[in-house]
DNA sequence: AATGAATGAGACTTCATTCAT
DNA sequence: CATGAATGAAGTCTCATTCAT
């Protein structure tokens, strides 16, 4: 069987590769400098490539922060519903674990490489306003899928009958918000930011009697 | 006693205005259409002045928009430590209405006018990394006053005695920053998701037996 | 009476200077480069000012080039229109004459200056669809006013009863283009053709009985 | 007898065919779009051929539109010189005739394809210095013709003895120019404004008595 | 003090042409 | 022989900033 009868060629995983070489160069000077402060000619110059050849690839300037965006978010995605699915679990312990081990996978994204949360938090929105767009609507979904995991618990009578699970779910991910944002200088808090969000989360601050 | 005589004389006095009245108008701008698709020509003309004039008050394009996160940053801490203290209370039940007092202040600010969050969150951090450093230092900032108010709660016990007042404090203004990015979209949740938000703080979301 | 008392300021008279010397620096690109071949900034570079001094005068390289050719049809139909009226004339002879001296002001026109031909005729209509609809709307209008010196004619009886105006206005236009055409490589001849041109319109080539 | 046996080649024949094609293909572009605004990709994309084979087949983009422009010419000559030779006729009326069809085989081509004269007159000139010179001497070319049928009937009689025929050539020629242009406008006009321009070459405009 | 005309650095983008496959 | 990926020269246009009036 020879390579060219194979449905894709090797040109065709060579344009895919540098496709996707020059989306992640484009992350890099993103993050590194900025949208605005980044030309065209520094993506294509960090790959040794002529800059015309960046248009062969994306549309414009404008194009490519949209597949950048692309890339984090199936990123973060990914990682998110690998192994987790709301009704996975049945119990505030089985829940408590579930809830850390999401952290941990956000945990790892955004602490590993703070230029994820800087892009995708500081970059992004102020490029556009359809791009404060898409942000919200990251921001949209997120609430959606964590009111998915409340509703769940409430279901199941692990957690308040009288929960406001859509708001509190949008209360719980700017909790995870904070969390990234801080990780942006202390990233070696991390840890101990999740557990703090965690406890908040599970049984607040007032003391019990 | 002429006014010439004041030490604040009127010409002076007329120069503060128009630099009021620039600041003004590039929050607006800004707010508007972003700080890079802002042209100083759009302030200018936005105050029917000449855009030299602008030159006159303010450095360059980057000067004004400190001054205008400035204003915003007065404007915040304005309302919050207008009439709270961290230790103007010494009850749960008077935090409780005390951090009631302040959601309503935050709310008030950020719901009345969404381009106050639209400019602090969505626009600043994206133009430089010294402005983005800013928005850090504000968000330090903000976790450094929260976290007074939690251990002045921790010390008179109404607040959980093993609280991690630092990172807990992060957590909870996360909270305030999720409320105030979903405001940006849904302004009328902001009551609903100041409840909630409370709700978590002090109790969490676990059911109790 | 101060200069500032005047309606037109002084530097509103500069303003309209350099915008005319623009144009002229434009014309003289255009024809001897070609609309293509000509840079902003070579039309600047002409002038001795900055290329971005253009941009404050004409919209852009395109809006430049309508202006150019506003002028020259200016010119041209100035001086056909200075001092000859269709119904200026009543006899045959008189009329030669009319069309003599007609045709010497274009010949002024195109023959002392070739590049007013070569622009309207060999740049002009290859820069634009638009453009090429401008020129075709001058051959009518042309075709128009030559029509009406005919109609005169007939009228008045020392013209062909049966002349198609409208064609023959076209067709002796016709003949004006060719020697403008013509005097792009032999000015010299121009006298010679607009005699030729005066003969045949009079009176064919056909041999008389 | 094999057909590689032959001078020319199938392969050759092939070669000689995708020429034409791209000859044709090109010519539609340049006339739809204009020169300038057709790019070599435009060409191929036409033919469904790749925008490198292009090369294979011309020099440059430069180098195509001569070819082109060769083969209007050709086109336009075949058609002129099919059946009608300068002594082909003795009498005025075999003359009118002669001219008639002529006309109407240049009828034939402008009318039916405005592209032609579009390409001609329009597109041509503009692209180029050389081109520009070319077109010029397609007039001087077709004046000589027009000049050498005015020579036969000045010698045989039938066209006036002080005819100006070099001179009396160009202007008619005009005639046919400006009835050219025309037709991009009107081609319906074609046939009354041939037998205007007749009128005029023959007679002239002047009443008899 | 206010103005706005002038400036030019600099960014984006196109496209004719080359050349390795 | 055909292809189309790569290239970079070149051109258009914007806009922050300066400075003479």
């Amino acid at each position: 069987m020879t390579s060219s009868a194979e449905p894709v060629s090797r040109a065709e995983r060579k344009k895919q590769e540098l496709r996707r070489e020059i989306i992640d160069a484009a992350f890099d000077c993103f993050a590194e400098r900025g949208y605005h402060a980044t030309g065209i000619a520094d993506v294509a110059a960090r790959l040794g490539i002529g800059h015309g050849t960046f248009y062969r690839y994306f549309q414009n300037k404008r194009d490519i922060v949209d597949h950048v965006v692309d890339d984090l978010v199936a990123r973060i995605t990914g990682a998110l519903t690998a192994e987790n699915a709301p009704d996975a679990v049945s119990t505030l312990s089985e829940y408590r674990e579930q809830s850390a081990r999401i952290g941990e996978a956000l945990a790892r994204i955004f602490g590993e490489d703070p230029r994820v949360p800087r892009l995708l938090l500081f970059e992004a929105p102020g490029i556009d306003r359809a791009m404060a767009e898409r942000i919200l609507d990251l921001f949209d979904l997120a609430a959606a899928l964590t009111a998915a995991y409340l509703s769940h618990g409430v279901e199941l009578g692990y957690l308040r009958a009288d929960l406001d699970v859509d708001n509190t779910a949008r209360a719980i991910n700017g909790m995870i918000l904070g969390t990234a944002i801080s990780s942006l200088r202390t990233p070696e808090a991390q840890a101990a930011q999740s557990e703090a969000l965690r406890r908040v989360m599970y049984d607040g601050i007032a003391a019990r009697d």
